[in-house]
DNA sequence: TGATTTAGTTGGTGTCACCAAGTATATGAT
DNA sequence: ATCATATACTTGGTGACACCAACTAAATCA
């Protein structure tokens, strides 16, 4: 539950402790990445859509899995990233009902620096910690990216 | 967001990995919080806006600074709270100008059950990590909160 | 008192996410 | 080979959310 640092009344199992720290990590990250975005302009899915397609080109289809979006939001998501200029819709060779999405070369450029940008920013975020803490970071994500897959 | 090599990154050394697991992690809550949300017809934001009334009747402007929004936005999400019998506004008493939020009864026991439900949903994408890990992700957190202060 | 700041609202715009319904293409069963 | 069904994507409609600019009302201070 998303509240303020202290204060965690009940709290399943006795773990209220790591789930506040959670969440509240969650929600400092997501400013960064609001912050970052909103700096050039984007929002935070169209920073997430970048972020996928600079080495893939996937299908509708498939950015609505990763994204875990309904497929019709994915087809406005693209339509407005389309109007920008960041993506391009090419048709599939083998398949005449989907359509790939593809990064124009301005949306990887544009990319490399949200990235640099996000990388400053949550360095800063993570500067005070040390160095083993910040390591069973890394761990504990890759873990959960085991039992859950890809997510951006 | 995948990675790349971050170059300019002043202080930390290996950035990107840590940076990828931040940005994983906080993706993988979200979606806990958004499923959690949407069960009860929520949306994460209205979560987040029960968490923080909890324990405290602050001001609009007290609001729109721990979340980081725009006054008017919070005025749009008091109503729709208000709407739906989650929350009351009251007038201060020592300064007409000034709104207080306030939850209601029926909204403390829903926000009691989202603390619950988020917790086993949170709990259930830390089962994997072992404690120690937990543990730092929690030193990290706290770290965090006394660089950055609560808000996030 | 009169000017300025602060609190909150309103109106307008754009993004985003959903659902239901529709088209087109592929696949499977008979 | 054909017809039913499944899959890929789009369209239209709705609502939430977030912003900005402009506005009213109440405090503050000069």
């Amino acid at each position: 539950m998303p509240s303020e640092p202290s204060e965690t009344t009940s709290g399943v199992g006795e773990t209220p402790l790591v789930v506040d720290a959670l969440v509240q990590l969650s929600f400092a990250v997501q400013l960064v990445l609001t912050r970052v975005a909103s700096v050039h302009d984007l929002s935070v899915t169209q920073l997430r859509l970048l972020g996928i397609l600079r080495d893939r080109t996937p299908s509708m289809a498939a950015i609505a899995d990763v994204l875990e979006l309904d497929r019709s939001s994915v087809s406005g998501l693209i339509d407005r990233a389309e109007r920008r200029g960041l993506v391009v819709r090419r048709g599939s060779p083998t398949d005449a009902r989907v359509t790939l999405v593809e990064l124009t070369a301005a949306a990887h450029t544009l990319a490399a620096e949200l990235v640099e940008e996000v990388s400053l920013g949550l360095d800063a975020l993570l500067r005070p910690s040390s160095e083993a803490d910040r390591a069973a970071l890394v761990r504990l994500a890759a873990t959960l990216f085991a039992a859950v897959g890809p997510g951006a």
